[in-house]
This record gives C-alpha cells, structure tokens and sequence, in this order.
DNA sequence: TCAAAAGTGTTATCCTTACACCCATGT
DNA sequence: ACATGGGTGTAAGGATAACACTTTTGA
C-alpha cells in the first residue's frame, strides 16, 4: 500500500535535424525487455525541500543527463493513474519496490536547430521510431496496414470499438486527424496492442509477428510514449495557433527548411505557395537579402523570425495548408 | 524543509446560470484574511493509497462537498511553485505546518445549466467577482480604469513592464486579448496588486483605496485564483476549436441563450447573425419544432446539439464573430 | 399599438485553395 | 542543356463582417 508521492518530471525535447523531427532520449542502465535495449526521456525525480519550481528541476537535471540546455520549455499533463508503469521505478531513488505512489509531470522543450552536444548515453531519435503510423509526408504509411487488420481483430464486430478505430485510424475514408497522436496511441494501449500494455499488466513480452511488431514502433521504459505522444498532439495543435516552430529554427532559415520542419512535425506535406503566402500576410519573416547557396538549386532567401511581431497584436500560429492527394 | 509531497486537487466548475457565468465555490472553514469571508474551489488532498486516478478523486470529493456531479472533465495545470500558498494549508490533512510541499493540480469541469442542490457552504458566484476587469460585454469595464493607473505607477518609466502592461490590458489603443487571463491575473500578482500578493510574502492586508480594490476583484484562499484564471484562458480558448459551450447547455435551448452563454464566457458582445449562420454552416444544433414561449417577445425555437456531428468529422469549434464597437 | 426579442436577406471584402509557370544555380 | 530546388501570378470559391429589415408574440 503505498501512502507517499513522488514526483517525477520528464522532458520531450525537440529539435529538428535534417529535415527530421528529432527526441532526446536516454539509454537508462538496465534493460527492461530481454534482449532489446529500450529507450526513455530524460527524467528524474522533482525534490520538494530543494527545487523552487517543477521548471528550474527539469533544467537542472535535463542538463546534467544529456549535457543540453533547454530554450522554451511548456507543462503538458500530469499523469497520475495507478497502473501504467511509471518513472522511478528502476531508479533507486524513492523507497524503491512500489511502496510510494508516483507521479507523471509531463514537459515538452524546443531546441533550436543548432546544438549537438550530447552524453554517450543521449541520444536524438527520429520520433516516427516510436509511432510510424504518424508519418504521411509519403502519403499513407505502410504501417497502417497491419494496424489495420489488429484492430480489426480487436473490435471484432463489436460496433463503438470499430468506429473509434475508424475514427482514430482513418478506415474506411475517415480522414485522418494529425493531432489525436495521443488518443491512437492509447487505443493502441487499450487494444493490448502497444508493447508497454502487456508489460504494465506483468505479462510476458507479446509474441506479435514481425510485420506488426515493425508497424506499432519501439517502446519505451514506463509511461515515457504516453508523455510523448502528448507532447506530439499539443505541438501539433499548437502550432496552428501560436508561432511555436520558430523556436525550433536557427537564426537564419530558408523558406524551404522552415517548411520542412512543419511538414516534419505535422506529418504531412505542405502546399508550397499558399504556405508562404500566409507566412507573407501574416508578416512572421524578414528576408535577409543574404542567400543560402547549397541548396542543390538555386540559392534560396535566408529569412529570420521577427520576434516583433509576437508584440504588435494577438498573433496566431501557421495556417497548416496541407495538399489534398 | 519540506522533505514530502502532497497533492491537492482543485475543481473549477462552471456553469451558467441565468445567462451569467457561474462558478462553484466554497467558504472554507476559517476566513484567512480579517473581517472578510475569502471564499475557495471546492479542493481536496488526492490520497495516494485509495484514490486510483486523479479524475475519479476529483468527482468523489467534488460531489461530497457540494452535492454536485460533474460531467465534463479536464485537466488544467500543475502547480509546484515555492511560496504561492497552496490548498490543504488549512485543512490539518497532511502533516500540518508547512512541513510538506503542497502540490497543486487544478480541473476544469463544465455543469450543464441545470442542477441547483449544494450545500449550505457552497454556492455559484459569477466570475466578475473574482475578474471584473474581464467582462467587457456592455463595453469597456470601469474596473480597467483604476488598474491602469495603478499599473502606469507601477510602471513608472520601466519600458519593458509598460509595454507588458500595455499588450495585456489593452492600454493606448492595444487591443484585448481576451484569452490573456491568466497573464493578466500573472501581472496584477506581479505588480503586487493582486490581494493575495500580499500575503503570499506575509504581509498585511493592502491599505488600497475603495476604488482601486473594487476594481482588482475578490481574493480566493491559496493560489485558488489563479486555478480560476487558467480555467477561464482555457475555455475562452477551447470554444474556438472544440464545441465545448454544449456542455454547458441543457438539452434544449435557444439560439439567442446559447449566444449569451458564449458571451458570458467570452466576456464580449457577439454578433448576432453571424454567429448564427456560423453555426448553421457547421450543422452543430438541430431545431427540434417546438418554441419556448417565455422570451419575453417573440417566441423562440428550441434546438438541440447534434452529438453526432463530433463523430463525422474532425469538428471545430464556434467562430466568435465580435462585434467591434 | 408598441416594445421586445426572434429571425432573415444581401453585399463587399478577405482568405483559402488550386492551378501553372518562370528563375537561378551546379553539374 | 538540364536537373534541381527556389520563387511568383492569378482566378474561383467560400467564409466573414457589416449593413438594415421583417416577423411574432405579450403587455
């Protein structure tokens, strides 16, 4: 019976890297599946009597754990339900063996495209490693396939399990909705799909073939894809209404990356024009008259971020002008 | 030195009550500030032994001190700051004096704009009483006045604190953000206008001038006001992109007293047609024939909100087509 | 009959979408 | 010269904002 709390704080750091929407992950000491080596956030524990607030603990130990210092930094969700493995766990840090309760605080970080330093033990992972039914930049993904068929099998005939599904997964012509990241994954958790479900439950490492154990991605130690999925859904959402990715661009940037990193981010691709004739109205980017000459083509415009205008009026993020294939 | 967490968990639970925005409050037992009765969400500490989520804690206690049920459920923030007085202070719950770090995870709940019971120590007050500088329905409120002035002394040359002054509240020509709640609330605490400023660093009371306090609203217990201020920056936020203001409706309703629950959210005047071609477009509420008689003039038809449409397709929430003045 | 609130029609403007085309560089 | 990516023009359709006006009841 546990009869005390622990907080504990995990990070989703992204940068963008090549074009790719990148996470910093850690390697924590001991495996949790046989065999594979499974991956998690930085995290650590949240000390009552020494940290003054949740923000400067996650700087401190984001730093410490992976040597990167954090720029923008926003809560996602706390976490509290009993039963989804959580952090700490492994950690030797509280009581130990399950006799206090803990906590989740989800945040999610931006890093600007630029730093690199890492510990041997961090690590920038692609996030479309942990959920590759995200990624439609290709048009559909081909994992869809095999997720397809499970879930089918998992609602078999049951009527409010095959529309969520539908819903989720985009079956049968439902269009697909970019931002419920974390309402897939917990129906794939729900569906005793997501490698972490078996394990929260004590049970054996499920035995799924290849081909659908490729399609539902890479797990992660305790609640960490759950933390990650969230923090997929609110940038995603986020972004159409604040302009969040600037904070993930350098100082200078052309049009194209800047594109790229939203197309990386959204999962999907733009329509060239209409983006940058919103980025234009909405007067977010200042041309440098400085060229960015490899670019394979004709050297593109170098712009920068006028912060000024996060000022001047209630600004609201890119219109996401996806192309319709 | 607190070397122990506790949680609390706080409700805003909002509800409207003849066209007002209504919240549910508490009186707590002991008033905390001499000769006025502070009045606080209703909270409660989340026991890490019995309570299984956080949600259901929330609905148990929630419904033990008001007799009331919720329905519509969201989490809004965790606060883990040093200093700002947290709930359970004055409950003798944990153990006791200050020895253990309060944490604090506010909810936002939505009532349908029926039920009445509560107890004798709780009741529904309208929001302005807590924010009368956010109610910008009949105009500017006269509350900004006093503010400004008290900000302007705040101020006092420092341009980056007038400028913020200035985006916030809407000084010299700026135009109000209406989602800015909380950082509004954020910078009156800052400017240690905000009554529980004051006492947050243990000090006395404000000796401020009539005007000036009636103006900065009323004080809650704990950080509960600042709870209140994010819930309000979330709904008016979240009625644009999800249809949320439903919730608050009784099955049917009229489209004249769905405008004024939005405006009383929103905390401005809409627009009447538009609003209603906005909704007619998105194909949200469904007539159902009948008339409510009692409007006062002509009658009104009765509608319904169409569940469905969140199944069909990814819904958005209502355009608030303000009408400038 | 008149006040009060419900409900409708119409237009200018702006934004979004979709189309196709030209430009500057490296190989 | 041609491939590659950068960058532009324009027109159709739809959504928004702003106008003022008609309808139906109760007092």
């Amino acid at each position: 019976m546990p009869n005390s709390v622990v907080i504990g704080l995990s990070a989703v750091v992204v940068a963008i890297r090549e074009g790719e929407a990148v996470v910093l992950t850690v390697r924590p000491r001991g495996p949790e599946f046989k065999g594979q080596q499974v991956q998690g956030l930085p995290f650590g524990p949240f000390d009552p009597a020494g940290h003054r607030t949740f923000e400067l603990a996650l700087r401190a130990f984001v730093t410490e754990q992976t040597r990167f210092n954090l720029g923008y930094v926003e809560q996602l969700y706390t976490f509290g339900d009993k039963g989804r493995d959580a952090p700490l766990a492994d950690m030797g840090e509280g009581p130990g063996d399950g006799a206090s309760r803990v906590i989740s605080v989800g945040y999610l970080a931006l890093a600007p495209a630029a730093l690199e330093r890492h510990t041997p033990d961090s690590d920038w992972q692609p996030w479309s490693r942990f959920f590759p039914w995200e990624d439609w930049r290709e048009g559909r993904p081909s994992a869809l396939g095999p997720i397809e068929e499970a879930l089918r099998r998992w609602a078999d005939g049951d009527a409010q399990r095959l529309s969520r599904a539908r819903l989720m997964f985009a079956l049968d012509g439902a269009t697909w909705n970019e931002e419920r990241v974390l309402e897939r994954y917990e129906l794939l958790y729900e569906a005793g799909l997501a490698h972490e479900a078996a394990r929260d439950r004590g049970e054996h490492p499920l035995d799924q073939p290849e081909r659908l154990k490729a399609a539902l991605g890479e797990p992660m130690i305790s609640d960490h894809r759950r933390i990650l999925a969230t923090a997929l859904s609110r940038l995603r959402g986020k972004l159409k209404y604040r302009p969040v990715v600037f904070e993930l661009m350098p100082e200078a940037f052309t049009l194209s990356a800047l594109q790229r990193a939203v197309e990386a981010i959204v999962g999907a691709p733009l329509h060239k024009q209409n983006f940058r004739r919103a980025l234009e109205r909405a007067e977010l980017v200042q041309g440098l008259g400085r060229l960015e000459t490899d670019t394979g083509g004709r050297p593109a415009e170098l712009f920068r971020f006028r912060r000024e205008a996060l000022r001047a009026r209630p600004v609201s993020g890119l219109t996401i002008p996806l192309v319709r294939d």
